[in-house]
DNA sequence: CTAGTAATATGTCAACTGTATTGGAACAAG
DNA sequence: CTTGTTCCAATACAGTTGACATATTACTAG
């Protein structure tokens, strides 16, 4: 066996180079020799490691799910045991809001993606289903805390859950500085306030 | 003078071919040459009426803006007189989601917009001063509906606007097929039900 | 040491990009 | 008619693109 590399980590370190341009020039400029550039490898050495760009979109889209996942994950740990689902909801929304530089990254490149999925069926199908995992995990938690009490019971889960995921159309907002971030929170706050009948 | 052309109309009709262009096939599509055959004629007149590309991504957005507020004043004139403001803000929300063919043109065009302007101090400005334009719109309703009693007094304008405008992040839900467009005004209608403390 | 293969770099290709330039057709005012 | 300007088609240009092919390097198992 010859040289060995860990592919996983190659393959990451590329999509972090995407992530950047993607956030700081567009995906306009996300071409497979800038990413190289970017990364500071050969563009051979990428396409050694995709076989084409709508490939390299797709692994560094999944990268930002997983890295997004771990955020949350992150900060719902720093929650009391059992966390309130209410902090919950709040780690996951404000995780996906561009307000700290990691979130602004997989916030521009989620973006991207979606536009990118309207016009293909690949990505499309691939962005849906992602979404719709997303949904369902907030779906999940809204009728525990109905059951647990903590949300009135007159409350429909699937309307409820599509009005949290409504918060995401903030990120225009703070993206063109329409509002502030600590509007944002505010809003999300006062959302999440008059979803649970007890105040955490 | 010369032979005298319909400027306005005739870019209005490249708008047109880039709206189409952006809707059914994304941005990365809309080269000139594309729009110009898209819209039968040849690249040399399309810069003949837009020196640059950017210039014909200004107007063709700038044009989104007024046909959007079109479509909203005609929902608004439908209404009763003097039109109930729950009412005159389901037309404008409804309106900015991609709900049916022409709003889906404009609001997919609005979205690639917005993520041009990230990167570009110019379209950044001016997406910047039409986002505020419209959140000044919906505020100053918001703040009337609670001077005549239709929201509580205890609702802060501000952040009951920006809940309001939160509502356009239905957009990716109903785009990627993660909810039926049916869920989105069940979303929407509820949200303005618990707003208003009347129903219209 | 020697294959043999993974890793990476470099080169080629046709297609496409935005913009600039040129030339002429259409047409209105003098 | 002549002049002047608008309209617009055609072409040139320099640069970039994704995909593919080739070349070189680096390393490891036998």
């Amino acid at each position: 066996m010859p040289k060995q590399v860990d592919h996983r980590e190659r393959r990451e370190t590329i999509a972090r180079a995407l992530w950047r341009l993607v956030e700081q020039r567009g995906i306009a400029h996300a071409s497979v020799r800038e990413v190289a550039r970017e990364a500071g490898i050969s563009h051979g050495a990428v396409q050694h490691y995709f076989a084409t760009r709508e490939e390299m979109l797709v692994f560094a889209m999944d990268f930002v799910s997983e890295q997004t996942s771990l955020r949350v994950a992150e900060g719902v740990r720093e929650l009391g045991d059992p966390p309130h689902p209410r902090d919950v909801l709040r780690v996951m929304l404000t995780e996906m809001l561009p307000l700290h530089p990691d979130a602004r990254a997989t916030s521009r490149m989620s973006a991207a993606y979606v536009l990118e999925a309207l016009h293909n069926a690949n990505l499309h199908a691939r962005a849906r289903d992602g979404l719709t995992h997303g949904r369902d995990l907030v779906e999940q938690i809204v009728r525990q805390a109905i059951a647990d009490g903590h949300i009135g019971p007159d409350r429909d889960p699937a309307t409820e859950t599509n009005l949290l995921l409504t918060l995401t159309g903030l990120t225009p907002l703070i993206e063109l500085d329409v509002i502030e971030p600590q509007e944002a929170l505010t809003s999300v706050d006062q959302h999440l306030d008059r979803l649970f009948t007890d105040k955490a």
